[in-house]
DNA sequence: CCTGAGCCTGACAACGTTGTCCAGGCTCTA
DNA sequence: TAGAGCCTGGACAACGTTGTCAGGCTCAGG
C-alpha cells in the first residue's frame, strides 16, 4: 500500500483526475444542483439547514468550482494579461508586481508572458492570452504592427499599452518622459562643464531608445554643441559591443569627458568599464539601479517609475472596463534626475 | 462620428462583446461547425480548398478559439501556478522567467501571483489558481500548512514547492542548500581571522531564516567559538531595524569584526551602514546582489541560483504532468561562495 | 377551509468547444 | 458496372456551470 494514496487517484484518462462537481455535491448532500449553486456563490435563498448540508458536502469532497465552466457561462474571466520584455530585468518585476496589485484591488488574477523583444512571440503570447479570454491586455510592445490587435479591441478587450506606444492602431498608451528625461541628463551633463558627450543606447527602431536619442540631440543643440557621429553608439547593448564602443568614445584623440547610457543594461557594463580606468569620466544613466548610491561615485541616473508606469496602465485598464468608454489617450509620465556624484564630474581633459 | 468604431461596439449586455464563434464562422464559410473546428486544430481530413474558405472566414471575422470551452472538453489548461512573494524582488524575477521558459517549452502559459508572505493571501491565490484549473503548481510558501492542497493533489494538480518545504502534506521541494551555505559563509569569515561574528536574518519561523541560522551556529560551532546571543538579530528585516541592530552589535565594548546577513534586504542596508562607518568591517551575505562586484570593497556573497531553482522546480512539475509518477522528494541546490573583498577583510580590533 | 403571497428548490437550456459516429460521394478494382 | 473502401463533412452529445422559470411548500388573511 502506498504512504501517498493521492498519487495513486490520477488515472490516465479521468479529466482533471476526477474532480468532484457540483452534481456530486449535491448528490451528497441531497439537494439540487441548482442549490449548490447558489450556496458556492454565496445567492440568497437557502435555508441555513440546507446550506450547511452542501457546505459539509462541499468540504467532504474538496470541491472546488471550475471557473473555466463559469466563465463560459458568464463572459467574464476576472484576469487580465501582462506581457512584458523580461520579467527577470529589474525594471519589469516592480511594474509587474503593481498590475498585479491594482488587477487584485478588482479582484482579478494576473497572467504575464515575457516576449524576449521579438515581436513573434509577443503576438504569440498575447493572442494566447485572447485565447483564454482575459477580461484585458497590459502590452509592452516588442513589434510595431498591432492590428492584430483589431479584432480583440472590437470584441471589448481592454488594452493598454504600456512604455512604447502600439504600433498602427489607436490605443492607450502610458509612457515616461523619455526625451525630457534624456534632454535633462545630457543637459546636466553640460551644466558640469562637459561638450564631448557620448550617448550609448538601443536601435532608434525602439520608440523609447529614439526619444532618448532625441532628447540627447535635443539637449546638445540648446547648448549649441555640434554632434558628433563618433560620439553616439546605437544598437548597442549586450556587454561586450557596450564596452568595446565605451572603449572606442574615450580612446579616441579627442576623447568624450562623459557618457549618457540609454538603458540600465547598458549603464552596467560602461560603470565596469569606467571603473577600470583611472581617468575620470563623469556618467549619467537612464533608469534608476539598485544600490546606484553605494557606488563610488554615486551613480546618477534619470529614474523612472517603473511601478507608477504599471499602476497607472493598469488603472487605466480597469476604467476601460467598468464601462465609461474612454477615447485612446496617450499618458506620459514625468522622470527624475537624481544626483549623486557621477553625473557631477568635471571634465577631465 | 467617432474616429475609434471599436470602442462603440462594446454593447454592455453582450457577452466577450459579440465575439465569433465557431458557429459563426462555419456559416460564412457555409461548413459545418466541426469542419471549422478541424481546420482551426490542424486536425487532417479538410480538402485544401475548404480549408482556405475556412480561413478566409476566420480571418474575416477575426475569431479566436475560446479556450474555456476547450478546456471545460478537454481537462486541460495548458498553464500553470507559479505563487511567490514579491514579483518586484530580484530574487524571484529569475525565478519566475525560469519556470516561464520551461512551461513554454511545454506549451504552457505562467499565471502568477504574489503572496506577500501573507499565508492567508497565499490559500486564497493557489485556491483561485485551482478554480481556474492550472494543470500544476509552483509554490514558494508564505504559510506553514498545505493541508487545504489535499483535494488538489488526490484531484492530480501536479504541485513542486520551491526555496521552502510544504507543510504537513508530502509535496515536491525545491531548496537550496540554506544550512551548507551560510556554514560556509561563516567559515570563509573565521578562516579570515574573525572570532566576533554578528548574524543578522528573518524570524526562525521561516525556513530558509532558520536554516541559515543553523549554517551560521554550525560553523562556529566547529570553529570552538562560543556564540554570543547579543551577536545575533532575529526577524529583523526592514531598514531601520537592520540599521539600529548592526550599530548595536558595532558600538558594544567588545564590538563584531564581521557580520553575516541572512538575505540581500539586510545586506543592502547592513552595507549602507558600513559604508559610512570608518572602521573597515568584514562582511559576507546570503543572496548575490547586481553591481555587488562595483563596490568598494566587492561584497562577498553565498549565492543561490533562483533561476535554476525555477527550472529545477518547472521540470519536475512537468515530469509530474507527463504521468511518470513521482515519489514526492527533496531536491537541494547547491550554493556558491563568491569572494570580491568584502568577506577577506582582516578583523580591524 | 380556501386563496394568494412569498419563499425554497430543482428541472432545463445555454455557454463554445471537441469526440463520436454516421452519411454521402468519390475512386478504384474486379 | 457494381461493390468495397476511403475521404470529407456534419449532426449530436457532453464538458460543468449559471440564468430562467415553474412547482410546491408554508403561512396569513378572509
Amino acid at each position: 500500500m502506498p504512504e501517498t494514496p493521492h498519487r495513486t487517484h490520477r488515472l490516465p484518462g479521468s479529466r482533471y483526475g476526477n474532480r468532484p462537481t457540483m452534481k456530486d455535491v449535491a448528490a451528497r448532500a441531497g439537494v439540487g444542483l441548482k442549490t449548490v449553486s447558489r450556496v458556492v456563490n454565496g445567492e440568497p435563498g437557502v435555508t441555513p439547514e440546507t446550506e450547511r448540508r452542501v457546505q459539509e458536502s462541499i468540504e467532504a469532497l474538496g470541491f472546488r468550482r471550475n471557473d473555466s465552466a463559469r466563465v463560459l457561462r458568464k463572459g467574464r474571466t476576472a484576469s487580465v494579461g501582462l506581457v512584458l520584455e523580461d520579467l527577470s530585468d529589474p525594471f519589469y518585476g516592480p511594474l509587474s508586481r503593481a498590475v498585479e496589485e491594482v488587477a487584485r484591488a478588482h479582484g482579478a488574477l494576473l497572467i504575464n508572458g515575457s516576449s524576449a523583444e521579438d515581436a513573434e512571440r509577443e503576438q504569440e503570447l498575447v493572442l494566447a492570452l485572447c485565447a483564454r479570454r482575459v477580461d484585458g491586455l497590459v502590452v509592452i510592445p516588442a513589434g510595431d504592427d498591432h492590428r492584430y490587435l483589431e479584432p480583440e479591441l472590437r470584441a471589448g478587450v481592454a488594452t493598454v499599452f504600456v512604455d512604447r506606444p502600439a504600433g498602427r492602431i489607436d490605443a492607450d498608451v502610458v509612457v515616461s518622459d523619455n526625451y525630457g528625461g534624456a534632454r535633462d541628463g545630457v543637459a546636466h551633463l553640460i551644466a558640469h562643464g562637459h561638450r564631448r558627450i557620448g550617448f550609448i543606447g538601443d536601435m532608434p527602431g525602439i520608440h523609447t531608445a529614439s526619444e532618448r536619442l532625441r532628447g540627447y540631440r535635443a539637449a546638445m543643440e540648446d547648448a549649441g554643441i555640434p554632434v558628433e557621429d563618433s560620439w553616439m553608439s546605437l544598437g548597442v547593448t549586450d556587454p561586450e559591443r557596450v564596452r568595446r564602443a565605451t572603449e572606442e568614445m574615450l580612446s579616441r584623440p579627442d576623447p568624450v569627458t562623459a557618457v549618457f547610457t540609454g538603458n540600465n543594461r547598458v549603464t552596467v557594463t560602461v560603470i565596469r568599464v569606467l571603473s577600470e580606468r583611472s581617468r575620470p569620466v563623469a556618467l549619467v544613466g537612464f533608469d534608476d539601479i539598485e544600490l546606484a548610491d553605494l557606488l563610488r561615485p554615486g551613480l546618477t541616473v534619470v529614474a523612472q517609475d517603473s511601478a507608477a508606469l504599471g499602476r497607472t496602465a493598469a488603472e487605466r485598464l480597469f476604467r476601460q472596463l467598468d464601462g465609461t468608454l474612454l477615447a485612446p489617450e496617450r499618458i506620459e509620465l514625468p522622470t527624475k534626475l537624481i544626483t549623486r556624484g557621477s553625473g557631477e564630474l568635471p571634465p577631465a581633459d
